[in-house]
DNA sequence: CGGCTTGTTGATTCACCTCAAGGTGGGTGG
DNA sequence: CCACCCACCTTGAGGTGAATCAACAAGCCG
């Protein structure tokens, strides 16, 4: 952790030991563009940032939310999506080609894996949001994400408005919004403002999502790859 | 590269340096489960995988497929999802605990990391398809994705089923089914069999999908971070 | 106060799901 | 070789849920 051409104060290294930049945006700046070349990756310190594209339609799509902690813009060559401030945010900003740079240390190559591994299980998590068939299942499925995303706290904070989460679940804001108020009828969950939401049923909002509450469906130490066949040499033509 | 318990014989390095182990699956067997730990990750050598999760009300939802030179398993403490082959595949398998194992060399790390990159690419073309509104443009960019895959010929090979890709896009077998022929009356595809397909309008394809055809949004040299304030030493509280 | 953005709600239309019925190809056994 | 089965795919008719079209309410700011 030399310093190199930044001072110290720029280095949060709260979580990192990789040379990093501190920067703020305010709510709606736009920190990179989709097809600018993908030099950094960022780590959010605090705030929320969407991700989006644009289809030639005009349509807007965003792929994903980012929270304290999590990692976005870790693409390959250019930027596949924008990345916009949601709330004003505080990022950590972190050079793409520090990882390959020769004399960057070890332990710090290490941890920007295990952040790409954090940034991995976040599009997965999406995904699978995403994937859910009707409004209902895709919004109990959201919501649940944001409250696991803030420690399990039933009192939900809600940053980005109604068009956003719209453009993220594939539906239109009417449709967000219905569901916000039919969830609430049946007594699952209780929106106070436009930013605010209490979980009162978690149970039923899992059951809604199509989560299992707790047990996985498989165990975690079975057996792996019960089926394979090992292949030695070279492999066979086709 | 020394040797430890593998044989030389298990390791391919046709991409990789990393020590790695190659396995041969049959169609339809479980790769790994979800929930299990995750211990290994992989790459496609030869054939096609899917990731897959169910949902409690036994619906299945595929959240990825994967061709030769992807990645998947990428995942953090446990699987987020089961992965299968769809054909008979051939796969690198590699251990997670040799990346940060001190003895790893950096180079090899360097290649951990670009691997990692790859699989987050995947990751986000899989959100942006899944995120379209209408069957037909799911399917179109379904089929834009499969042809990029296979180096931009034409004459697309489906090794997956009319369901894999149903559940992939969050439609009936019936819908994708449907979608094909109207594309196809549409003279836009043309549909050999079940796993051939013949992309004959280019454009009107990436029309439906909504992708520009060549230039992106942005500049790729355009300048980063206008918008951006520094954030010197400690952040304001909140 | 008036203008603007964001969110909610109602009525209608349309796309996709559901239900139901064939069709096709590969495999097996007589 | 054909009969049969079975898994997969296609297609049709009708119902349902989300988009669309259209108001209206609630904040926010000048």
């Amino acid at each position: 952790m030399q310093s190199l051409l930044t001072a110290p104060t720029m280095m949060e290294g709260l979580h990192s030991n990789l040379r990093s930049t501190t920067l703020r945006f305010r709510a709606g700046q736009l920190i990179f563009d989709e097809g600018q070349k993908a030099t950094r990756w960022y780590e959010v310190v605090q705030g929320t940032v969407r991700t989006c594209r644009f289809h030639m339609d005009g349509h807007r799509h965003l792929t994903g939310f980012f929270f304290s902690g999590d990692v976005f813009g870790a693409d390959h060559g250019t930027y596949g999506t924008a990345a916009e401030a949601v709330t004003d945010v505080v990022v950590r900003c972190y050079r793409v080609g520090d990882i390959t740079d020769d004399s960057t240390p070890k332990p710090q190559l290490d941890e920007a894996v295990s952040i790409l591994f954090r940034a991995m299980s976040t599009a997965q998590r999406y995904l699978f949001i995403i994937g859910h068939r009707t409004a209902t299942e895709k919004l109990a499925a959201f919501l649940l994400c944001l409250k696991q995303q803030a420690n399990d706290d039933p009192n939900i904070f809600v940053p980005m408005s109604r068009s956003d989460i719209a453009d993220f679940l594939g539906l239109t804001v009417h449709t967000v919004s219905r569901t916000f108020t039919d969830l609430a009828r049946r007594g699952l969950i209780e929106v106070n403002g436009r930013d605010s939401v209490l979980i009162i049923n978690n149970a039923g909002l899992c059951r809604l999502a199509g989560e299992y509450q707790d047990s996985l469906t498989a165990d975690p130490e079975s057996d792996i790859h019960p089926a394979a066949e090992l292949c030695l040499g070279e492999l066979s033509a086709a």
